[in-house]
DNA sequence: ACTGGGACTGAGAATCGATGTCAAACCGGC
DNA sequence: GCCGGTTTGACATCGATTCTCAGTCCCAGT
């Protein structure tokens, strides 16, 4: 165990091509420590918290890199702001609680299917689709 | 029929609750003017052009009215902009072609189900569901 | 190590959809 | 015709996001 001490610290995400900077670092990393939707602000100013300093914007084009590499999911509140989160790679939606912000990722292989199918027949093609859902889950729902 | 130029006019959609006001009668036959989703901002310059001026601050109230009463659809572009369509009154979903805007609605009863189905299962309640598809049609896949 | 140029960053300005303000215009009912 | 509540609209303001652009940083090449 002599050389233990320098590599604790480096195991977090990666940060989706181009130069792995301090900054993209830092935004990959609180990114890991939530799992609910945040808005670039919050992290934004969730970093300063933490001594991490990253400019706003660099906040901004980052989570926009991120979410353009797949590697976060990005939806738009009821009021349009962009609310970002680390996700699985694989296709799937979101649940979420509109009161605690609770997130659950939830596959459909019936819904994929049919998106498919109700497309074709209208003759579309390159179809994607957007679906979330929103609820109060059962914790927000009994204290409430 | 003696007194029938009188009611030779007004036919138009309501404006949903509230007094029917010149400029709530504008948006609203403004909105049965095009099937395809518009801003606000693009419906008020359209009002503009064919001579019924209407404050902008009007066409939103107007538009956000109208969405809480159900009376038309509004939904986000990739950028967060608010959109709105006159739509039917039964729920559904809408196949948009991306690159002409041509919209269908679209139902689907299993997809009903499945939201209600996977929001239950995991304890949540009070559940709404937003879903949309973004598509190329056929004529625009044709002239491409 | 030293260097050049492209990649990145950040403070602040700018953009732009949307909403708030509030006095004037309107409307329906009395 | 008059009155109080409703609606309007020009304009100010807000707030999220993007743009600008000069200063940094990183890394390959030497
Ligand atoms: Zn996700
Ligand atoms: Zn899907
Ligand atoms: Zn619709
Ligand atoms: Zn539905």
């Amino acid at each position: 165990m002599t050389s233990t001490d320098a590599s604790a610290e480096k195991e977090t995400a990666d940060t989706g091509g181009g130069r792995p900077t301090r900054q993209r670092r830092a935004v990959a990393e609180a990114l890991e420590s939530f799992d609910d939707f945040r808005s670039a602000q919050e992290i934004h100013e969730m970093l300063g918290r933490s001594g991490n300093r990253v400019g706003l914007a660099t906040v901004y084009r980052t989570l926009q890199r991120l979410s353009t590499a797949g590697e976060v999911d990005m939806l738009r509140t009821e009021d349009g702001e962009a609310i970002y989160r680390r996700c699985s790679g694989t296709h799937h939606h979101h649940l979420v609680c509109r009161s605690c912000g609770r997130t659950v990722e939830v596959e459909g292989p019936a819904v994929e299917r049919w998106t498919t199918a109700v497309a074709t027949e209208h003759g579309f093609v390159d179809v994607a689709h957007t679906l979330e859902l929103f609820g109060t889950c059962a914790d927000c729902a009994a204290s409430a």
